[in-house]
DNA sequence: GTCTTGTGTGTACAAGTGTGCACCACATAA
DNA sequence: TTATGTGGTGCACACTTGTACACACAAGAC
Protein backbone atom coordinates (compact mmCIF):
# COMPACT_ATOMS: atom_id res chain seq x y z
CA UNK A 1 0.00 0.00 0.00
CA UNK A 2 0.98 3.61 -0.41
CA UNK A 3 2.33 5.90 2.08
CA UNK A 4 -0.18 6.46 4.79
CA UNK A 5 -0.71 10.19 4.83
CA UNK A 6 -1.65 9.69 0.89
CA UNK A 7 -3.91 7.09 2.21
CA UNK A 8 -5.54 9.21 4.66
CA UNK A 9 -6.04 12.35 2.65
CA UNK A 10 -7.88 9.97 -0.52
CA UNK A 11 -10.28 8.83 2.41
CA UNK A 12 -10.75 12.53 3.35
CA UNK A 13 -11.34 13.48 -0.13
CA UNK A 14 -13.75 10.77 -0.60
CA UNK A 15 -15.56 11.97 2.48
CA UNK A 16 -15.88 15.57 0.63
CA UNK A 17 -16.48 14.59 -2.50
CA UNK A 18 -19.57 12.70 -1.22
CA UNK A 19 -20.70 15.36 0.58
CA UNK A 20 -20.35 17.51 -2.87
CA UNK A 21 -22.04 14.32 -4.64
CA UNK A 22 -25.18 15.05 -1.88
CA UNK A 23 -25.79 18.94 -3.07
CA UNK A 24 -25.19 18.02 -6.50
CA UNK A 25 -28.30 15.85 -6.31
CA UNK A 26 -30.15 18.52 -5.16
CA UNK A 27 -29.97 18.00 -1.56
CA UNK A 28 -29.34 20.62 1.16
CA UNK A 29 -25.93 20.27 2.64
CA UNK A 30 -27.97 20.69 6.16
CA UNK A 31 -29.47 17.50 5.43
CA UNK A 32 -26.75 15.74 5.23
CA UNK A 33 -25.87 13.11 7.84
CA UNK A 34 -22.81 11.46 8.70
CA UNK A 35 -23.62 8.03 8.22
CA UNK A 36 -24.50 8.77 4.65
CA UNK A 37 -21.10 10.60 3.90
CA UNK A 38 -19.17 8.49 5.03
CA UNK A 39 -21.60 5.21 3.40
CA UNK A 40 -20.94 6.89 0.25
CA UNK A 41 -17.46 7.71 0.42
CA UNK A 42 -17.15 3.73 1.39
CA UNK A 43 -16.45 4.23 4.91
CA UNK A 44 -17.53 2.98 8.42
CA UNK A 45 -19.42 5.94 10.35
CA UNK A 46 -17.01 6.14 12.80
CA UNK A 47 -13.94 6.91 10.44
CA UNK A 48 -15.51 10.24 10.10
CA UNK A 49 -13.75 11.40 13.17
CA UNK A 50 -11.07 10.11 11.84
CA UNK A 51 -11.21 13.65 9.52
CA UNK A 52 -13.75 15.95 10.64
CA UNK A 53 -15.00 16.71 14.09
CA UNK A 54 -18.49 17.06 12.67
CA UNK A 55 -20.12 18.28 9.28
CA UNK A 56 -19.83 22.29 9.82
CA UNK A 57 -15.74 21.23 9.69
CA UNK A 58 -15.99 19.29 6.52
CA UNK A 59 -17.83 22.32 5.48
CA UNK A 60 -15.36 24.55 6.39
CA UNK A 61 -12.56 22.56 4.67
CA UNK A 62 -15.06 22.62 1.44
CA UNK A 63 -14.86 26.34 1.93
CA UNK A 64 -11.46 26.67 1.89
CA UNK A 65 -11.56 24.35 -1.09
CA UNK A 66 -13.36 26.47 -3.16
CA UNK A 67 -11.91 29.05 -2.30
CA UNK A 68 -9.43 27.77 -4.44
CA UNK A 69 -11.64 27.30 -7.23
CA UNK A 70 -12.61 30.72 -6.88
CA UNK A 71 -8.81 31.96 -7.01
CA UNK A 72 -7.87 29.82 -10.48
CA UNK A 73 -10.94 31.48 -12.22
CA UNK A 74 -10.20 34.76 -11.56
CA UNK A 75 -6.07 33.65 -12.58
CA UNK A 76 -7.93 32.49 -16.03
CA UNK A 77 -10.53 35.71 -16.55
CA UNK A 78 -6.98 37.85 -16.18
CA UNK A 79 -4.69 35.70 -18.56
CA UNK A 80 -7.75 35.04 -21.11
CA UNK A 81 -8.68 38.51 -21.55
CA UNK A 82 -8.26 39.88 -24.78
CA UNK A 83 -10.36 42.95 -26.05
CA UNK A 84 -10.32 45.70 -23.57
CA UNK A 85 -13.12 46.93 -25.08
CA UNK A 86 -15.11 43.81 -24.01
CA UNK A 87 -13.87 43.37 -20.68
CA UNK A 88 -16.84 42.80 -19.68
CA UNK A 89 -18.35 40.54 -22.05
CA UNK A 90 -15.75 38.28 -22.47
CA UNK A 91 -15.94 38.08 -18.25
CA UNK A 92 -19.10 36.77 -18.51
CA UNK A 93 -18.51 34.92 -20.95
CA UNK A 94 -15.93 32.92 -19.26
CA UNK A 95 -16.85 33.01 -16.05
CA UNK A 96 -20.01 31.31 -17.35
CA UNK A 97 -18.40 28.40 -19.09
CA UNK A 98 -16.79 28.23 -15.52
CA UNK A 99 -19.54 27.92 -13.31
CA UNK A 100 -20.91 25.04 -15.62
CA UNK A 101 -17.48 23.35 -15.61
CA UNK A 102 -17.03 23.56 -12.06
CA UNK A 103 -21.24 23.61 -11.11
CA UNK A 104 -21.45 22.08 -7.92
CA UNK A 105 -18.66 24.16 -6.21
CA UNK A 106 -21.31 26.86 -7.20
CA UNK A 107 -24.29 25.31 -5.71
CA UNK A 108 -22.79 24.29 -2.54
CA UNK A 109 -21.40 27.92 -2.11
CA UNK A 110 -24.62 29.32 -3.19
CA UNK A 111 -26.95 26.98 -0.87
CA UNK A 112 -24.70 27.99 2.10
CA UNK A 113 -23.86 31.43 1.74
CA UNK A 114 -27.92 31.73 3.06
CA UNK A 115 -28.29 28.62 4.50
CA UNK A 116 -25.13 27.25 6.68
CA UNK A 117 -24.43 27.57 9.63
CA UNK A 118 -23.07 31.16 10.87
CA UNK A 119 -19.45 30.19 10.46
CA UNK A 120 -19.90 28.95 7.30
CA UNK A 121 -21.52 31.87 6.13
CA UNK A 122 -18.81 34.12 7.48
CA UNK A 123 -16.53 32.15 5.78
CA UNK A 124 -18.42 32.54 2.63
CA UNK A 125 -19.01 36.26 2.98
CA UNK A 126 -14.91 36.92 3.87
CA UNK A 127 -14.02 34.67 0.52
CA UNK A 128 -16.22 37.08 -1.51
CA UNK A 129 -15.02 39.99 0.12
CA UNK A 130 -11.48 38.81 -0.77
CA UNK A 131 -12.62 38.74 -4.64
CA UNK A 132 -14.18 41.68 -4.09
CA UNK A 133 -11.11 43.47 -3.15
CA UNK A 134 -9.02 41.93 -5.95
CA UNK A 135 -11.83 43.77 -8.46
CA UNK A 136 -10.79 47.06 -6.61
CA UNK A 137 -6.89 46.61 -7.23
CA UNK A 138 -7.59 45.59 -10.61
CA UNK A 139 -9.75 48.79 -11.22
CA UNK A 140 -7.00 50.67 -9.83
CA UNK A 141 -3.93 49.36 -11.26
CA UNK A 142 -5.74 50.11 -14.92
CA UNK A 143 -6.85 53.06 -13.43
CA UNK A 144 -9.95 53.27 -14.67
CA UNK A 145 -12.88 55.34 -12.52
CA UNK A 146 -11.19 58.37 -11.09
CA UNK A 147 -13.94 59.57 -10.11
CA UNK A 148 -14.80 57.12 -7.59
CA UNK A 149 -13.27 57.68 -3.74
CA UNK A 150 -12.15 54.47 -2.15
CA UNK A 151 -15.21 53.85 -0.62
CA UNK A 152 -17.26 54.01 -3.70
CA UNK A 153 -15.30 51.84 -5.51
CA UNK A 154 -15.64 49.38 -2.42
CA UNK A 155 -19.19 49.49 -3.28
CA UNK A 156 -18.97 49.01 -6.58
CA UNK A 157 -17.35 45.82 -6.47
CA UNK A 158 -20.02 44.53 -3.84
CA UNK A 159 -22.17 45.37 -5.92
CA UNK A 160 -20.57 43.80 -8.82
CA UNK A 161 -20.15 40.71 -7.10
CA UNK A 162 -23.70 40.73 -5.99
CA UNK A 163 -24.97 40.85 -9.12
CA UNK A 164 -22.94 38.06 -10.18
CA UNK A 165 -23.78 35.93 -7.17
CA UNK A 166 -27.42 36.22 -7.52
CA UNK A 167 -27.08 35.90 -11.42
CA UNK A 168 -25.18 32.71 -10.47
CA UNK A 169 -28.66 30.94 -8.58
CA UNK A 170 -30.44 31.70 -11.85
CA UNK A 171 -27.49 30.46 -13.93
CA UNK A 172 -27.27 26.59 -11.91
CA UNK A 173 -31.05 26.04 -12.51
CA UNK A 174 -30.79 26.62 -15.80
CA UNK A 175 -27.60 24.24 -17.20
CA UNK A 176 -29.89 21.76 -18.45
CA UNK A 177 -32.15 24.47 -20.43
CA UNK A 178 -31.47 25.06 -24.29
CA UNK A 179 -28.32 26.91 -25.25
CA UNK A 180 -30.86 29.86 -26.14
CA UNK A 181 -31.99 30.26 -22.40
CA UNK A 182 -28.27 30.29 -21.66
CA UNK A 183 -27.22 32.98 -24.28
CA UNK A 184 -29.96 34.93 -23.04
CA UNK A 185 -28.70 34.64 -19.54
CA UNK A 186 -25.50 35.94 -20.31
CA UNK A 187 -26.82 38.89 -22.38
CA UNK A 188 -28.61 39.82 -19.49
CA UNK A 189 -25.95 39.55 -17.51
CA UNK A 190 -23.56 41.38 -19.46
CA UNK A 191 -25.85 44.36 -20.10
CA UNK A 192 -26.34 44.69 -16.53
CA UNK A 193 -23.04 44.95 -15.63
CA UNK A 194 -22.62 47.32 -18.27
CA UNK A 195 -25.95 49.28 -16.93
CA UNK A 196 -22.98 49.35 -13.27
CA UNK A 197 -20.49 50.45 -14.81
CA UNK A 198 -21.76 53.22 -17.10
CA UNK A 199 -23.17 54.30 -13.73
CA UNK A 200 -20.11 53.92 -12.03
CA UNK A 201 -18.49 56.22 -14.69
CA UNK A 202 -20.72 58.66 -14.68
CA UNK A 203 -21.05 59.00 -10.97
CA UNK A 204 -19.68 62.54 -9.40
CA UNK A 205 -18.74 63.56 -6.13
CA UNK A 206 -21.41 65.41 -5.27
CA UNK B 1 -65.63 25.81 21.41
CA UNK B 2 -65.31 27.69 18.42
CA UNK B 3 -66.72 27.12 15.13
CA UNK B 4 -64.80 24.27 13.90
CA UNK B 5 -62.86 25.89 10.50
CA UNK B 6 -61.18 28.22 12.74
CA UNK B 7 -60.03 25.43 14.67
CA UNK B 8 -58.27 23.98 11.99
CA UNK B 9 -57.16 27.48 10.95
CA UNK B 10 -55.57 27.85 14.31
CA UNK B 11 -53.30 24.35 14.69
CA UNK B 12 -52.76 25.02 10.75
CA UNK B 13 -51.07 28.29 11.51
CA UNK B 14 -49.70 26.55 14.81
CA UNK B 15 -48.01 24.52 11.96
CA UNK B 16 -47.13 27.04 9.77
CA UNK B 17 -45.24 29.58 12.71
CA UNK B 18 -43.27 26.27 14.35
CA UNK B 19 -41.74 26.42 11.08
CA UNK B 20 -40.32 30.21 10.65
CA UNK B 21 -39.74 29.47 14.46
CA UNK B 22 -37.24 26.68 13.49
CA UNK B 23 -35.77 29.07 10.87
CA UNK B 24 -35.60 32.10 13.06
CA UNK B 25 -33.30 29.89 15.36
CA UNK B 26 -30.65 29.72 12.62
CA UNK B 27 -32.33 26.30 11.48
CA UNK B 28 -32.68 25.11 7.86
CA UNK B 29 -35.47 24.37 6.79
CA UNK B 30 -34.35 21.40 4.81
CA UNK B 31 -33.07 19.85 8.43
CA UNK B 32 -36.79 19.73 10.09
CA UNK B 33 -38.66 16.99 10.48
CA UNK B 34 -42.32 16.34 10.60
CA UNK B 35 -42.32 15.21 14.21
CA UNK B 36 -40.64 18.14 15.23
CA UNK B 37 -42.79 21.02 13.56
CA UNK B 38 -45.42 19.04 15.03
CA UNK B 39 -44.34 18.78 18.65
CA UNK B 40 -43.26 22.88 18.36
CA UNK B 41 -47.31 23.29 17.78
CA UNK B 42 -48.22 21.14 20.69
CA UNK B 43 -49.70 18.23 18.12
CA UNK B 44 -49.06 14.40 17.89
CA UNK B 45 -46.90 14.10 14.48
CA UNK B 46 -49.78 12.27 13.17
CA UNK B 47 -52.18 15.53 12.66
CA UNK B 48 -49.52 17.19 10.67
CA UNK B 49 -51.32 15.14 7.80
CA UNK B 50 -54.42 16.43 7.70
CA UNK B 51 -53.10 19.87 7.13
CA UNK B 52 -50.12 19.14 4.91
CA UNK B 53 -48.74 16.29 2.41
CA UNK B 54 -45.65 16.45 3.48
CA UNK B 55 -43.09 19.60 4.70
CA UNK B 56 -42.66 20.72 0.79
CA UNK B 57 -46.17 21.30 0.95
CA UNK B 58 -45.98 23.78 4.49
CA UNK B 59 -42.96 25.03 2.81
CA UNK B 60 -45.26 26.08 -0.51
CA UNK B 61 -47.50 27.62 1.99
CA UNK B 62 -45.64 29.84 3.53
CA UNK B 63 -44.18 30.86 0.23
CA UNK B 64 -47.59 31.90 -0.16
CA UNK B 65 -47.96 33.73 3.00
CA UNK B 66 -44.71 35.42 2.52
CA UNK B 67 -45.77 36.62 -1.05
CA UNK B 68 -48.78 38.59 0.99
CA UNK B 69 -46.02 40.36 3.34
CA UNK B 70 -44.21 41.39 0.02
CA UNK B 71 -47.11 42.79 -1.31
CA UNK B 72 -47.96 44.79 1.23
CA UNK B 73 -44.59 45.66 1.57
CA UNK B 74 -44.53 47.26 -1.79
CA UNK B 75 -48.03 49.36 -1.10
CA UNK B 76 -46.30 50.45 1.87
CA UNK B 77 -43.70 52.02 0.49
CA UNK B 78 -46.03 53.24 -2.68
CA UNK B 79 -48.00 55.44 -0.03
CA UNK B 80 -45.72 56.67 1.89
CA UNK B 81 -43.34 57.78 -1.35
CA UNK B 82 -42.66 61.55 0.63
CA UNK B 83 -40.19 63.50 -2.06
CA UNK B 84 -39.52 62.07 -5.63
CA UNK B 85 -35.73 63.25 -5.47
CA UNK B 86 -35.01 61.06 -2.52
CA UNK B 87 -37.07 57.77 -4.13
CA UNK B 88 -34.31 56.06 -3.77
CA UNK B 89 -32.99 56.63 -0.41
CA UNK B 90 -36.55 56.83 0.91
CA UNK B 91 -37.55 53.20 -0.31
CA UNK B 92 -34.10 51.52 1.14
CA UNK B 93 -35.26 53.32 4.18
CA UNK B 94 -38.57 51.27 4.37
CA UNK B 95 -37.13 48.34 2.91
CA UNK B 96 -34.81 48.13 5.48
CA UNK B 97 -37.36 48.57 8.09
CA UNK B 98 -39.88 46.45 6.81
CA UNK B 99 -37.02 43.01 6.69
CA UNK B 100 -36.13 44.36 10.73
CA UNK B 101 -39.99 43.75 11.28
CA UNK B 102 -40.49 40.71 8.95
CA UNK B 103 -37.45 39.44 9.51
CA UNK B 104 -38.38 35.45 9.61
CA UNK B 105 -39.86 35.92 6.65
CA UNK B 106 -36.93 37.06 4.83
CA UNK B 107 -34.70 34.32 6.45
CA UNK B 108 -37.03 31.63 5.38
CA UNK B 109 -37.14 33.28 1.52
CA UNK B 110 -33.45 33.88 1.48
CA UNK B 111 -32.60 30.38 2.44
CA UNK B 112 -35.33 28.92 0.48
CA UNK B 113 -34.10 30.71 -2.75
CA UNK B 114 -31.03 28.40 -2.89
CA UNK B 115 -31.42 25.91 -0.54
CA UNK B 116 -34.71 24.63 -1.49
CA UNK B 117 -36.49 22.01 -3.45
CA UNK B 118 -36.67 22.62 -7.38
CA UNK B 119 -40.94 23.54 -6.57
CA UNK B 120 -39.83 26.09 -4.00
CA UNK B 121 -37.28 27.66 -5.53
CA UNK B 122 -39.46 27.81 -8.87
CA UNK B 123 -42.73 29.28 -6.28
CA UNK B 124 -40.24 32.38 -5.12
CA UNK B 125 -38.89 32.59 -8.14
CA UNK B 126 -42.30 33.72 -10.05
CA UNK B 127 -43.07 35.86 -6.73
CA UNK B 128 -39.75 37.80 -6.99
CA UNK B 129 -40.33 38.07 -11.04
CA UNK B 130 -43.92 39.23 -10.05
CA UNK B 131 -41.97 42.01 -7.91
CA UNK B 132 -40.03 42.92 -10.72
CA UNK B 133 -42.97 42.98 -13.23
CA UNK B 134 -44.65 45.50 -11.12
CA UNK B 135 -41.83 47.98 -10.93
CA UNK B 136 -41.40 48.18 -14.60
CA UNK B 137 -44.95 49.04 -15.06
CA UNK B 138 -43.83 51.40 -11.69
CA UNK B 139 -40.96 52.98 -13.84
CA UNK B 140 -43.59 53.56 -16.90
CA UNK B 141 -45.98 54.92 -15.40
CA UNK B 142 -43.57 57.21 -14.13
CA UNK B 143 -42.43 57.92 -17.70
CA UNK B 144 -39.20 57.38 -16.66
CA UNK B 145 -36.38 55.89 -18.58
CA UNK B 146 -37.77 56.72 -22.12
CA UNK B 147 -34.69 55.39 -23.16
CA UNK B 148 -35.05 52.04 -22.31
CA UNK B 149 -36.79 49.72 -24.21
CA UNK B 150 -38.73 46.88 -22.81
CA UNK B 151 -35.84 44.36 -22.62
CA UNK B 152 -33.69 46.57 -21.31
CA UNK B 153 -36.37 47.83 -18.99
CA UNK B 154 -36.56 44.13 -17.64
CA UNK B 155 -32.71 43.40 -17.03
CA UNK B 156 -33.01 46.78 -15.01
CA UNK B 157 -36.09 45.40 -12.79
CA UNK B 158 -34.24 42.16 -12.48
CA UNK B 159 -30.93 43.82 -11.74
CA UNK B 160 -33.07 45.68 -8.55
CA UNK B 161 -34.15 42.84 -7.38
CA UNK B 162 -30.99 41.37 -7.47
CA UNK B 163 -28.62 44.06 -5.75
CA UNK B 164 -32.01 44.33 -3.00
CA UNK B 165 -32.20 40.42 -2.31
CA UNK B 166 -28.80 39.68 -2.41
CA UNK B 167 -28.00 43.37 0.21
CA UNK B 168 -31.09 41.41 2.29
CA UNK B 169 -28.89 38.56 3.23
CA UNK B 170 -26.05 40.69 4.44
CA UNK B 171 -28.94 42.63 6.40
CA UNK B 172 -30.18 39.77 7.79
CA UNK B 173 -26.67 38.66 9.66
CA UNK B 174 -26.82 42.47 10.48
CA UNK B 175 -29.63 42.62 12.70
CA UNK B 176 -28.58 42.25 15.67
CA UNK B 177 -25.35 44.95 14.97
CA UNK B 178 -24.96 48.28 16.07
CA UNK B 179 -26.92 50.83 14.37
CA UNK B 180 -23.76 52.72 12.22
CA UNK B 181 -23.56 49.05 10.87
CA UNK B 182 -26.59 49.33 9.91
CA UNK B 183 -26.68 52.98 8.79
CA UNK B 184 -23.81 51.84 6.96
CA UNK B 185 -25.54 49.50 4.91
CA UNK B 186 -28.51 51.84 4.18
CA UNK B 187 -26.00 53.69 2.78
CA UNK B 188 -24.41 51.23 1.00
CA UNK B 189 -27.55 49.90 -1.16
CA UNK B 190 -28.83 53.42 -1.78
CA UNK B 191 -25.36 54.41 -3.56
CA UNK B 192 -25.26 51.05 -5.28
CA UNK B 193 -28.84 51.47 -5.95
CA UNK B 194 -28.18 55.03 -7.42
CA UNK B 195 -25.01 53.68 -9.35
CA UNK B 196 -27.67 51.67 -11.14
CA UNK B 197 -30.29 53.96 -11.82
CA UNK B 198 -27.77 56.64 -13.13
CA UNK B 199 -26.40 54.05 -15.41
CA UNK B 200 -29.62 53.46 -16.71
CA UNK B 201 -30.57 56.90 -17.33
CA UNK B 202 -27.36 57.17 -18.98
CA UNK B 203 -28.07 53.97 -21.19
CA UNK B 204 -27.85 54.35 -25.31
CA UNK B 205 -29.67 52.11 -28.00
CA UNK B 206 -26.51 51.98 -29.55
C1' DG C 1 13.17 -7.96 15.23
C1' DT C 2 9.58 -5.32 18.74
C1' DC C 3 6.75 -1.33 19.96
C1' DT C 4 3.94 2.53 19.13
C1' DT C 5 0.77 5.12 16.67
C1' DG C 6 -3.11 5.97 14.03
C1' DT C 7 -6.67 4.72 10.34
C1' DG C 8 -10.41 1.91 9.60
C1' DT C 9 -13.86 -1.92 11.51
C1' DG C 10 -17.79 -3.95 14.07
C1' DT C 11 -20.93 -3.84 17.59
C1' DA C 12 -24.03 -1.53 20.46
C1' DC C 13 -27.47 1.57 22.24
C1' DA C 14 -30.52 5.32 23.04
C1' DA C 15 -32.84 8.68 20.58
C1' DG C 16 -35.18 10.43 16.64
C1' DT C 17 -37.56 9.60 12.07
C1' DG C 18 -41.83 8.86 8.67
C1' DT C 19 -46.04 6.94 8.54
C1' DG C 20 -49.91 3.25 8.87
C1' DC C 21 -53.74 2.07 11.76
C1' DA C 22 -57.48 1.97 15.07
C1' DC C 23 -59.57 4.97 17.90
C1' DC C 24 -61.91 9.02 20.29
C1' DA C 25 -64.70 13.22 20.76
C1' DC C 26 -67.16 16.65 19.24
C1' DA C 27 -69.16 20.18 15.78
C1' DT C 28 -72.29 19.90 12.30
C1' DA C 29 -75.93 17.92 9.39
C1' DA C 30 -80.00 15.07 9.29
C1' DT D 1 -82.28 13.02 18.74
C1' DT D 2 -79.03 10.24 16.12
C1' DA D 3 -75.65 9.78 12.52
C1' DT D 4 -71.58 11.32 10.22
C1' DG D 5 -67.45 13.46 9.05
C1' DT D 6 -63.18 15.15 10.65
C1' DG D 7 -59.34 16.98 13.56
C1' DG D 8 -56.58 15.09 17.00
C1' DT D 9 -54.63 10.92 19.86
C1' DG D 10 -51.85 6.78 20.92
C1' DC D 11 -49.53 2.95 19.54
C1' DA D 12 -46.73 0.42 16.54
C1' DC D 13 -43.21 -0.56 13.25
C1' DA D 14 -39.05 -0.53 10.81
C1' DC D 15 -35.57 2.54 9.84
C1' DT D 16 -31.89 6.18 10.45
C1' DT D 17 -29.16 8.96 13.44
C1' DG D 18 -24.87 10.30 16.49
C1' DT D 19 -21.45 8.43 18.93
C1' DA D 20 -19.03 5.42 22.57
C1' DC D 21 -16.11 1.48 22.90
C1' DA D 22 -13.10 -2.32 22.04
C1' DC D 23 -10.56 -4.09 18.45
C1' DA D 24 -7.65 -5.18 14.11
C1' DC D 25 -3.77 -4.41 11.55
C1' DA D 26 -0.44 -2.06 8.81
C1' DA D 27 3.04 1.87 8.56
C1' DG D 28 6.68 3.92 10.69
C1' DA D 29 10.00 4.45 14.84
C1' DC D 30 13.42 2.16 17.34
Amino acid sequence: MNNRQERKLLTRQALMNSALQWVEEGQHFSSLSIREVAKRAGVVPTAFYRHFKDLDDLALNLVDELSLVLRQLMREVRQNRVSPSHIIRDSVAQYCEYVARQKVFFQFMSQSMTGGSNTIRQAIRSELQYFAKELVSDLQRMSLLPNLDPVMMDHLADLTISTVAYSTIQLLDLSDASSQARNDFEMKLTRQLQIIYIGAAAWKKA
